[in-house]
RNA sequence: GCCGGCAUGGUGAAAUGGCAUACACGGCAGACUCAAAAUCUGCUGCCCGCGAGGGCGUGUGGGUUCAAGUCCCACUGCCGGCACCA
């Protein structure tokens, strides 16, 4: 018997794919809306390493689900491309003077080759690269329109600053406060920043993902990073002075609890309250923190640290004269940078008032709780519970007391009712060479001055040295000629934005370029946009679900709210594939020497093995090791398929038991292939030929869907298989098969017998048949008659077509 | 600390509240072979028993139910996210 030859049939039909254009999709108006599908991949970054054997999980996901969809009539845009700007290429730039330009299109190549390697069916003249000018020109394009928008602004704010690599740190480049990629600790540096202002849409980014079929742990890690809450405004007056503290709170109704105040020490009003004997103390106090980094401040030193300013508010409820502090457990990025602290009821005010002896006084009971409440509490209540010590308002339920306090507060003008996010502004800009150029001038006249965007793409500028410069500027400030230029409104001298764009710029709406991926005039067409949009599924890894997941729906909406697109979400179905371990249980890496090279698994065991195999391993939603015994057990699998095309196919009827087993399978792979489970589709696969290898000749009609079936899973073998069938087209042209229903169920029912829940016999009964008469038939069956002798029946259950249960005394 | 997810044989894993362990790996036995590999067939949760058979079993402890891997409560462990957001 020959063995599959699974590497020239791979390569033949990689082939003959390329040469048909059989991927090719078409915006063909003959498809209803409804018979159209957009699935997505999230693109990978050509690293250096090359295809990771993760990638494939999500790639075959949705390569199988398109093949799946093309066969069910649909008409399916499946592509692909390169996320191509990123820290890597550069890095390696500094080290070996490589323009980052050559490391990038060398990594794309490799990277094409290895996804082509395992036979998906993208529509490869989609492909975009986030590092071609042509495309960065829309990046730019859109950012553009983000700033006339008034979404793009400058500011001064204090970033993460690694300095050994010299250059600021995005959020996701930092692992517990050290640099990511040299282990540097990373401080806080204050410097001219491009700044997205993501939170204008924090409400409608919350509010949509309502409407998103996504994965409710990745909608939840959205919505606690945006971080609504709901409070009230209070403004409290300071003892002696004209001017008025206003504190953020979502618990008004502690007011009365309130025995002192805490300003960040960054707080505009710091200086000017501060008593002359204090002003020693809060001013080393204010430097002390400014050294400390964003770590120290947080994750380290949950030990509480502050100083009085000497100054005194008066609580608005009651007249009580309360000092103010000035801490950093306070934030002025938040709410209004001040807080009034209530310890009996905040454990963040409760640690400093007991460090630094501050009074504590209860306000709310908790349900149930009968006092006395007038003595110090002996631990802090965070919970909701019954207003104490609270003047008239005691008695009130707290989320009563919140609105009753709120409409006080507001009548007589000293606060109101007041929403927050913790959701910041996108800091968008990095002192770094490879990435998109921020397309705007600095005039001496004009100020800040956009493009024209008919001058687009500012492409980058070659430079000699990639290495950051040190003084927080990126390496295009040093070249002169280039940073030189005209204003385009004045004509006078202006000098070019060095900063470049983030990583997370062009992924941000890659999906969009796929839709018209060559369009000079337009980042896409809109009636493209209309044909294709908005993605229906969208695979990738949950590492992204606060980054590029939220990046890209403020920018769709953007979009979207300036009439260029058709919806206001991008992606409706988001399905997060699982990790794949290493055979150690451990994740996958270099130092551990846990790595599986997809290469070397496609080279000896062929792609069909690999993608089955990796859709065979677990559910994809789940993590789960590699296991190249399990590998090995699918390439059996696919070998023992390959032998039953070797036998005689014959135009037989087959048996009645054969045909009842064909659609069962026809519906189980086609069930579990709609709603993504390929790995209990591919066990009945296995049942189904395990069936047939009974067989010394194999009834074409028993044989046929089976090829049908297994085409989208190992599409190879699957083409191969359709040839010899004399079939003259791809299979993935042809209609998935059907079942019929009534052939899925069985005449014969074995039935279960309990006795108290517990199996002790079973028989058959024709399907339907009445519960009664299950009792009866049971009351026979073997055995069960000895059970049943002497004892009492107390109940019998019968579920049709399952089981009897005998309930029995004695 | 807070939020979320997960936990089933030796292993990866199946199981609309209704026979726990399908499918696969591994293991054992057998067939083929001079032999081995490959391939094929059978067996394979644990305990007691010669056997028939019985008991126990889905991280732990409770509960609901005729019936719980599945539902509820409390806990443990592992993984992920957030981390002074007032």
């Amino acid at each position: 018997m020959a063995k599959y030859p699974f590497k020239e049939i791979e390569q033949k039909w990689q082939q003959r794919w390329e040469e048909d254009q059989t991927f090719r999709a078409v915006e063909d108006e003959h498809y209803p809306k409804e018979k159209r599908r957009y699935v997505l991949d999230m693109f990978p970054y050509p690293s250096g390493a090359g295809l990771h054997v993760g990638h494939p999980e999500g790639y075959t996901a949705t390569d199988i689900y398109c093949r799946y969809l093309r066969m069910n009539g649909y008409n399916v845009l499946h592509p692909m491309g390169f996320d191509a700007f990123g820290l890597p290429a550069e890095n390696y730039a500094i080290q070996t003077g490589t323009h980052p330009a050559v490391t990038t299109y060398t990594n794309i190549n490799r990277f094409r080759t290895q996804i082509k390697s395992l036979g998906f069916s993208y529509d490869w003249s989609r492909e975009v690269t986030t590092c071609d000018p042509e495309y960065y020109k829309w990046t730019q394009w859109i950012f553009l329109q983000l700033f006339k928008k008034g979404l793009a602004y400058e500011a001064e704010m204090p970033i993460n600053w690694c300095p050994s690599c010299k250059t600021g740190l995005a959020n996701e480049e930092v692992k517990d406060g050290h640099c990511d990629r040299c282990g540097t600790k990373v401080v806080r540096k204050r410097i001219r920043q491009w700044v997205l202002k993501i939170t204008a849409y924090a409400d409608r980014l919350l509010e949509d993902l309502d409407k998103l079929d996504w994965p409710e742990p990745i909608k939840l890690m959205q919505r606690n990073w945006i971080g609504k809450s709901e409070g009230a405004t209070v403004i409290f007056k300071i003892d002696g002075h004209d001017a008025t503290l206003e504190i953020y709170t979502t618990r008004p109704d502690t007011l009365f609890g309130a025995t002192y105040m805490v300003l960040a020490p960054e707080h505009p009003l710091v200086p000017s309250i501060t008593t002359p004997d204090r002003l020693a103390a809060v001013n080393a106090y204010i430097d002390e923190a400014a050294a400390k980094s964003d770590l120290e401040r947080t994750d380290l030193a949950k030990d509480k640290t502050g100083v009085f300013t000497g100054a005194y508010a008066i609580n608005p409820v009651n007249g009580a004269r309360i000092p103010i502090w000035i801490s950093d457990y306070v934030l002025i990025s938040y709410g209004t940078g001040a807080i009034m602290a209530v310890p009996a009821h905040d454990s963040r005010d409760w640690d400093f008032a007991k460090k630094f002896n501050l009074p504590i006084i209860q306000v709310v009971a908790k349900p149930g709780e009968t006092g006395p409440f007038d003595r110090e509490p002996a631990e802090c209540f965070e919970g909701e519970g019954i207003a104490v010590n609270s003047s008239e308002f005691n008695g009130l339920p707290t989320a009563e007391f919140k609105q009753r306090i709120t409409a006080w507060l507001e009548e007589r003008g000293i606060g109101k009712k007041a929403i927050n996010y913790k959701l910041r502004d996108w800091l968008f800009s990095r002192q770094r060479y490879w990435g998109e150029p921020i397309p705007v001038v600095h005039c001496e006249h004009c100020g800040i001055v956009p493009l024209p965007e008919e001058s687009l793409p500012l492409t980058l500028p070659e430079v000699k040295s990639y290495a950051p410069t040190g003084t927080g500027e990126s390496p295009l400030a040093t070249i002169e000629e280039w940073v030189q230029t005209t204003c385009p409104k004045c004509g006078g001298p202006a000098r070019r934005e060095t900063n470049t764009m983030p990583q997370w710029a062009g992924s941000c709406w890659y999906y969009l370029r796929y839709l018209d991926p060559h369009n000079p005039k337009a980042f896409a067409d809109r009636s493209k946009i209309d044909y294709w949009m908005p993605v229906n599924l969208y695979v990738g890894g949950a590492e992204h679900a606060v980054l590029h997941l939220l990046y890209s729906r403020f920018w769709h909406k953007v979009l979207y709210d300036l009439g260029l697109a058709n919806t206001d979400e991008p992606f409706m179905r988001l399905v997060n594939q699982g990790m794949i371990l290493g055979e150690d249980n451990q994740k996958m890496s270099k130092s551990r020497g846990n790595v599986i090279n997809p290469d070397d698994i496609v080279a000896n065991y062929g792609a069909d093995t690999m993608r089955v195999y990796e859709m065979f391993m677990g559910p994809l939603e789940v993590s789960k090791p590699w296991s190249t015994a399990g590998l090995v057990g699918v390439s059996r699998f696919l070998e023992r398929i390959w032998a039953l095309s070797e036998r005689a196919i014959i135009d037989a009827l087959m048996s009645p038991e054969l045909e009842k087993l064909l659609h069962k399978t026809i519906k189980k792979v086609t069930n579990d292939t709609a709603t993504l489970n390929f790995n209990t589709a591919i066990s009945q696969m296995m049942i189904y030929s395990n069936e047939l290898a009974k067989l010394e000749s194999i009834p074409r009609a028993a044989w046929e869907p089976f090829v049908l079936l297994i085409a989208p899973y190992a599409p190879h073998l699957g083409e191969e298989l359709w040839a010899k069938l004399g079939h003259t087209e791809s299979v993935s042209k042809a209609a998935w098969p059907t079942y019929n229903e009534a052939l899925t169920h069985d005449e014969e029912k074995e039935i279960v017998v309990q006795i108290n829940g517990k199996v002790r016999s079973k028989f058959t009964a024709p399907a339907g048949t009445a519960r009664e008469q299950l009792v009866e038939m049971a009351r026979q069956a073997e055995k069960i008659s000895d059970w049943l002798a002497g004892k009492e029946i107390i109940k019998a259950i019968a579920v049709q077509d399952k089981l009897v249960n005998f309930v029995i005394k004695g």
